[in-house]
RNA sequence: GCGCCCAUAGCUCAAUGGAUAGAGCACCUGCCUUCUAAGCAGGUGGUUGCAGGUUCGAGUCCUGCUGGGCGUGCCA
């Protein structure tokens, strides 16, 4: 309903602004309606008169009259009036309102989502934690930003691939390999220490004991450590994603870095890299000309001893990326790799690549703070909190709630106490309560034998012309381009706005009117099917987020 | 030093360049014989870090400061 009813009225703003532009047209700023941030100026609102003002130089408030003359009458329209210095408002006709909530009804898990990029093919890169040991509290943040862009992507219709890139390579994995050799020494009573920088947390010991199981004593003799990492990397990766089906995360690819080096993928990259002139040896490594575009430094792309750097088969993997044909690439990474984007993106330039389909969602830093005090994130000094125990002790809905809720670009105090408290004040409650009382009341409707069917039909529309009722339509309405405008901008938390939005106001209505009213069959019915398309939206809006809608609390 | 990000109510955070900057928490005052009080209604609280600039219009864009986070490695 939403993109049918703007786009009607933009037509009329299409064609008002042929006439009244002429010449002008072509340079003229386009504009367009959009939800009124403020309700008692109308319902949807738009700017055009200011962006033609200019080059037509005339008073923009005289240029609004104009264009409401042009508005006014239309079908969809209650009202369209000039405001201010040059706004232009619109009201909603009841009809639109009501059809708003036929929509909600009939389409129902599918209201809010759109076709609007059917055919495209989008990734989303998220996680890609090597692995070295169990994903902690700050790796959560991403997952959720990642696994909620990503759900934001699938509602308006791309076909979305959730990828974890893996690195199974390197040095961080041959100190993998050798902390468990170590600790599997050590079971054989073999006087050994974790070498410098080793893993030291206690897992690295289960899964010593893992291998001593499995091989028993036979990898005493070669004292290889390649064999350790191999086994700890499946381990882990087994144990990460155990770990992230309890956030309800789930991947459709993982990506191995070592697969890189393996077809020569790498290679290659350095090979164009040098082909296009853009690389030199010092030192005895291979250098990239970064400072060539902007960069402050020349970067190493291969080691004096023959080994790439990491940013080489990143560079590697993001040719894969394009070739593999998508529409839309979104990488999220924590914020503090942030120099390692622009070196890819230098590199992927020389290589002549595009980057407008390259979208990096850079996570800001968390601190949890608990008791009044920040407790410590995580240190390879092998205490954390691990993501399990957060989702162990918070539950899957809270911890991806209070995550999807912020920005993923403003630094983040996560209020440990609130997110424990199962009380008004922690909002998860607050939006699940509006479901369960919906439910409630539903329940209550099927005792009473009041219709609650998904539909309209023989709705008397009167009841629903109040002031909070015609509020609560305007709300549905706008949905699909909550919707929208989270999944074009990659701004999940404008759907947790969104809700609480919602639920603050169907609250005060709940409070304000009585749904079922023995003294008003006819009001009751047409108020249980406002209801149902609140339960509705509501529901759906929680499912984008992967958080449960309860019928009961 | 240089680069990226940030600075909004006592606290945590919102606000496609638009109208009187909004929520929640905290604090104060009321509201349960009714469909769930995990709720509602109201109140207190602001020079949007500072100084300039662009614009019809700036919390938002630009410049310079101040203060913070993170980078700045032949680690990832």
């Amino acid at each position: 309903m939403y993109f049918d009813v703007v786009d009607e009225l933009n037509q009329v703003l299409q064609e008002a602004a042929r006439d009244i532009l002429g010449d002008a047209f072509d340079q003229a700023e386009p504009a367009g309606f959009s939800p009124a941030r403020d309700l008692s100026h109308g319902d949807l609102t738009t700017t055009a008169a200011f962006n033609w003002a200019k080059s037509l130089k005339r008073n923009p408030r005289e240029l609004a009259g104009e264009i409401v003359m042009r508005l006014s009458g239309h079908p969809s329209i209650e009202k369209a009036s000039a405001a201010g210095p040059g706004f232009i408002n619109v009201s909603l006709s009841s009809q639109v309102l009501l059809n708003t909530l036929g929509a909600a009804l009939k389409q129902d898990s599918a209201y809010g989502r759109s076709a609007k990029y059917a055919g495209k093919k989008a990734m989303v890169e998220f996680v890609s934690a090597n692995p070295t040991g169990p994903l902690h509290v700050g790796h959560v943040r991403g997952a959720i930003v990642g696994d909620t862009a990503a759900s934001l992507l699938e509602a308006v219709g791309y076909e979305v691939t959730r990828e974890y890139y893996y690195n199974d390579a390197g040095v961080q994995m041959e100190m993998l390999g050798r902390s468990v050799r170590a600790r599997y020494w050590q079971l054989f009573g073999l006087d050994e220490a974790l070498p410098e920088n080793g893993y030291k947390g206690d897992y690295i010991r289960y899964i010593a004991a893992a291998v001593k199981t499995a091989k028993g004593d036979s990898l005493l003799e070669s004292g290889e450590w390649r064999p350790f990492t191999e086994f700890a990397a499946d381990v882990l990766m087994s144990v990460i994603m155990d770990d992230l089906r309890k956030l309800r995360v789930r991947f459709d690819t993982t990506f191995s870095e070592r697969s890189l080096h393996e077809n020569g993928s790498v290679r290659q990259t350095i090979d164009e890299l040098t082909a296009q002139g853009a690389t030199y040896e010092q030192d005895g490594a291979l250098w990239l000309k970064s400072t060539d575009q902007g960069d402050d430094k020349d970067r190493v792309l291969v080691k004096s001893d023959g080994e790439p750097t990491y940013v080489t088969p990143d560079i590697a993997y993001h040719r894969e990326k394009y070739a593999r044909g998508f529409d839309l690439l979104v990488n999220v990474m924590g914020h503090d790799h942030h120099s390692q984007v622009e070196r890819v993106k230098i590199a992927l330039t020389i290589l002549g690549y595009r980057l407008n389909a390259l979208n990096y969602l850079l996570n800001q830093m968390v601190s949890i703070e608990r008791g009044g005090e920040k407790i410590k994130l995580s240190t390879r000094e092998g205490q954390f909190m691990t993501l399990a125990d957060m989702v162990d002790e918070l539950g899957a809905d809270v911890t991806r709630y209070f995550f999807a809720q912020r920005s993923y670009n403003s630094q983040m105090i996560f209020d440990w106490d609130l997110a424990k408290r199962q009380s008004m004040d922690n909002p998860v409650y607050y939006l699940q309560y509006v479901h369960a009382r919906t439910c409630s009341i539903e329940q209550k409707a099927e005792e009473r034998g009041i219709d609650r069917a998904p539909n309209l039909d023989g709705i008397d529309p009167a009841p629903l012309r109040g002031e909070r009722e015609r509020e609560l339509l305007l709300k549905l309405f706008f949905y699909p381009n909550v919707v929208m405008d989270a999944a074009e901008r990659l701004e999940a938390h404008l759907v947790p706005a969104y809700l609480e939005d919602l639920a603050k106001t169907f609250h005060g209505y709940y409070q304000a009117q009585r749904v079922l009213d023995q003294d008003d069959p006819e009001g009751s019915r047409a108020r249980m099917k406002l209801v149902l398309g609140v339960q509705r939206v509501m529901r759906n809006g929680l499912s984008l987020l992967k958080v449960d809608a309860p019928e009961r609390m």
